[in-house]
DNA sequence: TTGAAAGCGCTAACAG
DNA sequence: CTGTTAGCGCTTTCAA
């Protein structure tokens, strides 16, 4: 470094006292005279002292940052998430440090040990797609450090997690869509080794089941999450002349997906098929038709994550896992708001 | 800390070397002999060693970490943008230290404040859209910090910019409408503070001047780059009985508000007024009609903006500042395809 | 109310 | 090829 940062030497040579009075008047510790932190902030921001976090951190071992894992983020439930942590943590001078594993397993793993090294005081994380070994997880927690799993989780006990009621809100989808008057539905959902993929498939077998209607298992497409899945399971019902007459997706961009299949075989939505989503994006009321959603609440899960985030910092030694799960709600728009097939 | 982390020392004292050996060796350093390297790496791994990073830049002042300040995230073009900043620093071994100012000028500066405390080698940012003093910015450059402005800029002199053609791309859309066979254009304009909402207004303007259309200040709406914009702008120009052939907005989401307050009051995209923005998002595609667009290359913003940070960063001494600008392209989808007014 | 001493975990420079 | 010495900039005892 050409340009030598001001350090708290610098500051107490100025003074003519020593760097720990400086280092407790800095802080506001009740050591130091009124006076003497007055002068001592004044002579620091004329130097434009700027505190080192690093020797911080090292030596208070504590860092007051979390980590943060997410699989992706040009994606809006992540961004709509990450927006609301950001803003949590600012409001309650946390600093995050974001990292994205592309739905990718090895990265997840790798972001996690850097995560590590980095000393945060704690991680939340929503798992990829192929995540499969929660050893990784255990580990963390070995190493005592804080660990929320958020929305997408594994298999683990034992650990906080805060997850939306993705059963309950798929119920609460097809409920609304059987008084509708629906009763062909099909479910194009997600990869059945992760929570919200199983558990929104669940939702949606119970729902039949209760209003008793069967599960016909050729109504249940198996896919992942993206826009590709909705596309080709449309297209595979299409082909097989098989089409339900509404489509309950597992997530928004699979509902985009059968959008864009739909209008390329001139099936028009709602009129030939109806179909309704899990999950929001503002976008949605811009789409033809405007689509109905289970609406996730990311706010809450963002905020619910920190809190017991930060909980658990707190208090680690006595701290039993929490596990809170937070409600839906539809919001309906241009889709599935009645039924009107001939 | 109940469990208290393995450090180098304890994998020495395992292997009755010094710890200078240790490091080097986990550092794969010359020095040492591929045996030791490989013994040492075996126990570390065995120990789950995790190297500290905060002690690893404080003593070799280096973090390898490159801070990101955007305004917003639960946005196309920053959410995309960003993922392509991690996946490029990812490749490149650097970590990213995230912050988000919301658009609030003052939270800017304490983010920066923050990044220069985390002592990151490096800082991209984009503006927010209140930002006017660009005094801190000169604070950071004087602390030895590399600086690269994106997309969002300041009027500053000798930093790193890396910006959109933003005057071309609107030149380049508006030329396309005129050829067409549209006269009647609105521009529905950014924050001209700023120098996207500048430019892009310029380009218009540019346009029409060099086709000897005459330059209607009526229909020049100022805004900012939000949806709500947008939507006032359109109703503005309605109530006065004064709307246009075809509307250029600063923004997507402007022109998402557009088509909200259309379809509010009746008016058909494109039948009765057509209309084309600049940025682009996937899921124009999925609205109705599909949203033409100028297309901004978010991936190349982000690898040439990391580029030359990490060209600065490596090269601090002899560094000139490099101004950069990424082409755009038209994305034709169904506004703007053809004039057919009555 | 202030400060001296010690150390956080690591690396750079040099010596052997 | 390996180790010794000396910090990086800060905070935490503990003594004055």
């Amino acid at each position: 470094m050409p340009t030598r940062q001001i350090t708290l030497n610098d500051i107490a040579a100025k003074l003519n006292v020593s760097a720990v009075t400086i280092s407790k008047a800095l802080r506001g510790h009740p050591d130091i005279s009124k006076e003497t932190t007055k002068l001592v902030k004044k002579v620091a921001a004329e130097l434009g002292y700027s505190p080192n976090f690093m020797a911080r951190n090292l030596s208070s071992r504590k860092s007051n940052t979390i980590g943060v894992v997410i699989p992706k983020i040009a994606h809006h439930f992540f961004s709509s998430i990450i927006e609301h942590i950001y803003n949590y943590a600012f409001e309650h001078n946390y600093e995050i440090i974001l990292t994205v594993s592309q739905e990718n397993a090895e990265r997840e793993r790798k972001h996690l040990q850097t995560l590590l090294s980095m000393r945060v005081d704690g991680i939340i994380i929503s798992i990829t797609q192929e995540t499969s070994d929660p050893s990784i997880f255990e580990m963390v927690k070995s190493r005592g450090v804080p660990l929320v799993h958020m929305d997408r989780i594994p298999i683990t006990e034992n650990t906080n997690t805060v997850i939306v009621d993705d059963r309950g809100g798929a119920i609460k989808a097809i409920q609304y869509a059987i008084d509708l008057g629906y009763r062909k539905i099909a479910h194009f959902a997600g990869i059945p080794s992760i929570n919200i993929g199983m558990e929104r498939l669940n939702g949606y077998k119970d729902a039949l089941v209760k209003n008793g209607i069967e599960v016909n298992e050729n109504w249940i497409l198996q896919g992942d999450f993206g826009e590709n899945s909705g596309y080709n399971s449309f297209m595979k019902l299409y082909n097989e002349n098989n089409l339900p007459e509404l489509i309950f997706t597992v997530t928004y961009p699979v509902a985009l997906g059968v959008y864009m299949a739909a209008r390329e075989v001139g099936i028009r939505i709602p009129q030939d098929i109806d179909i309704i989503c899990f999950g929001n994006s503002e976008v949605q009321q811009f789409l033809f038709p405007p689509l109905s959603c289970v609406n996730q609440h990311t706010d809450k899960l963002a905020a619910k994550s920190m809190e017991v985030m930060i909980e658990n910092i707190e208090n680690k030694d006595e701290f039993e896992p929490k596990h809170i799960v937070i409600d839906t709600d539809l919001i309906l728009r241009g889709t599935c708001i009645s039924y009107n097939r001939s």
